[in-house]
DNA sequence: GCCGTTTTCGGCCCGACTGTTTTCAGTCG
């Protein structure tokens, strides 16, 4: 765990513990909001001044004293005085979906609960229903809601709830009287894991009626194993990844990992494993609204609200309406007229804000950007690391050529493993110059796009590469990858990793850190240095494609892009359906404010080659 | 606890849904 990390965790108990012992919530939030202030932070805090603390939005004297009490000790003590008021087994409670602060609080004042087991107790004697507006109603809910804490919480990696998302949205498109459907929320702004899925109805005018059968069919689907409200516009569910799991088994998206480093699959999703969707049926000439609502972040959205209100309107996701403080009647009710709602366009400019891609909605500055003119997926003409039959891909090179030309690109790299990745059958030297001859065979056979020899070669645990370098000279271009001791501590990571980008015949840095997402923290180098010496020497920082790794992760890239660094979105192609997995790269690079320019993926060829001679 | 060309004190986004209520508190996103 990053220090970072490390104090986000400790704030967000620190919020969390003021809610139960009933402070003033506002105090309590400003917490919750340092906390993630700190996770979204690419700088290391462990580095980082006090002034500097402060200059960030959302951070005062005292939040900037807790936070340099925790880089010279580790601790917090006023965390510390917090935790000795309330049993720990409280915190947990906060986690299950129904229950609050003040119910929590409730209970424990009054009944002495303490934890699941004495939540679960005061259910099974009764006891619980003796709180005040606590009948038996509630008291199934939080029994239901207790069985999904039980059965694991985690968030679900982008590529595994896209897939969910989009099999319920292809369902609910194919309802009369539905105009768009669009899955919005996290999976929308491309966040690398996803608590819960969000889907927008927007019916056709004169349709609005059918709303309610939208919600109905929602609610009734096979994979919905509990409904958690069901009202006129919204309703929520909880969806089988069990299920799911069999169903989809073909949709590949359970590939659990690049097969290069023999890490073993994950165990299926136990049984009761699930996840929330929540859905919302508005009418068309709403959409625009409705889905910046429904898009978020919660503090993106905040934020909108507040410049709405300094501006003398009101923002919700019925529209953006004149301010009308006489009333507590919400403007949609009163038949007032929206300022905007139709698009987002319309919305943001009467904000005085240009558009705002999904992945950039995170209050991360933003709003006071200016018009961001991101990389897309249709601006990516070029694949730089993909792998054949010759190591461990699927594709023979031929086949590999052709699909990456079906996609449009002008150019793809064959870079398959070297010699120490013996688990992914890794090339030695002699295989290798025969596979650089039989790779430029099937390039001069074909027109319109051009086959580069590559490799993916290992950086080794000194940061020294896998091949001498006068067979590393003969390659195309070179991709230098940690795959192994992706353990090492942080102070010789970075001087690995700063040593393979200083190597003149290097291109590309793969999956920088080598983490896999939910599953292993990888290598964590002093980003700040690793990006500057990438920079200084030419190479390209890799975002990897695949919703596994998504390595570079958001921040990196905000970092990099910051520093100037060149970015390659690549998808380690194993097999055909891996160049789908694109869609993840670009998000995470717009997350992290890409331009096209700063990606060599969307490079003409030409300035492509200046930049491919380079050591050469 | 933070923040400010309306405020250095007094605010702090907004609506849907539920359950337990006769008008609303709590939770959620």
């Amino acid at each position: 765990m990053s220090a970072n990390e490390a104090l986000a965790v400790l704030l967000e108990d620190m919020q969390a513990m003021m809610e139960l012992l009933g402070e003033d919530s506002f105090r309590a939030s400003a917490h919750g909001r340092a906390a993630r202030t700190m996770r979204d932070l690419p700088a290391d805090v462990m580095l980082m001044e006090r002034a500097a603390l402060l200059a960030i939005d959302g951070i005062g004297p005292k939040l900037a004293d807790k936070m340099m009490e925790f880089v010279a000790s580790g601790r917090i003590a006023e965390h510390a005085a917090l935790a000795a008021q309330v049993p720990p087994g409280l915190l947990t409670l906060l986690g299950v979906s129904g229950l609050g602060p003040k119910t929590i609080r409730a209970m424990w004042q009054t009944l002495s609960i303490v934890d699941i087991p004495s939540l679960e107790r005061a259910i099974a004697d009764g006891t619980l229903l003796t709180l005040p507006r606590m009948g038996q109603k509630a008291v199934d809910k939080i029994r239901a809601s207790l069985a999904v804490v039980k059965a694991g919480t985690d968030r679900l990696p982008l590529g595994r709830a896209w897939v969910v998302a989009e099999s319920i949205a292809a369902r609910l498109r194919a309802m009369p009287g539905v105009a768009r459907v669009e899955p919005a929320g996290s999976l929308r702004r491309g966040k690398e894991t996803v608590g819960d899925i969000d889907i927008l109805v927007a019916m056709k005018p004169g349709h609005e009626a059918g709303s309610a059968a939208i919600g109905e069919a929602f609610r009734a689907d096979a994979n919905v194993v509990a409904v958690l409200a069901a009202g006129d516009t919204k309703s929520s569910v909880r969806v089988s990844l069990a299920y799911d799991l069999g169903r989809w088994k073909n949709a590949k998206e359970l590939e659990p990992l690049p097969k290069d480093e023999g890490v073993e699959p994950p165990a299926a999703a136990p049984v009761g494993r699930s996840i929330q969707v929540d859905l919302r049926v508005l009418p068309a000439s709403v959409f625009g609204a409705a889905l910046m609502y429904f898009t978020g972040s919660k503090e993106h959205n905040i934020r909108l609200r507040e410049r709405a209100l300094s501006m003398g309107m009101t923002l919700n996701e019925w529209g953006l309406f004149p301010e009308d403080t006489s009333t507590k009647v919400s403007p949609q009710d009163r038949g007032v007229a929206a300022v905007a709602s139709a698009t987002e366009e319309d919305v943001y400019a009467k904000l005085n804000c240009a558009w705002i891609p999904p992945e950039a909605r995170e209050d991360h500055g933003e709003l006071d950007a200016g018009p961001m003119d991101l990389v897309t997926i249709k601006d990516i003409k070029a694949e730089f690391h993909a792998h054949t039959t010759a190591s461990d891909g699927s594709m023979e090179i031929a086949e590999l050529v052709k699909r990456a030309q079906d996609r449009g690109f002008h150019t793809i790299a064959v870079t398959d493993h070297s010699q120490s990745s013996t688990i992914a059958r890794g090339l030695r030297p002699d295989r290798l110059r025969r596979h650089i001859d039989a790779v430029h065979e099937v390039g001069a056979k074909v027109r319109g796009i051009r086959v580069l020899a590559g490799s993916e070669v290992d950086i080794l645990v000194d940061g020294t590469l896998d091949y001498d370098d006068d067979l590393l000279a003969l390659l195309d271009i070179v991709v230098a990858s940690p795959h192994a001791a992706l353990t090492q501590d942080a102070p010789a990571a970075t001087a690995r990793l700063i040593r393979a980008v200083s190597h003149p015949l290097v291109h590309i840095l793969g999956h920088p850190t080598g983490r896999l997402v939910n599953r292993r923290a990888g290598l964590s180098p002093d980003m700040a240095r690793l990006i500057a010496a990438a920079v200084e020497h030419k190479v390209a920082l890799e975002i990897n494609s695949h919703w596994m790794r998504l390595d570079l992760r958001d921040t990196h890239v905000r970092q990099a892009i910051n520093a100037r660094a060149m970015i390659a979105i690549d998808c380690d192609v194993h097999e055909p359906g891996d160049f789908d997995n694109l869609r993840f790269g670009v998000m995470t690079a717009r997350r992290g404010w890409c331009t096209r320019e700063a990606c060599v993926n969307t490079w003409p060829r030409a300035k492509l080659d200046t930049w491919l001679k380079k050591g050469r």
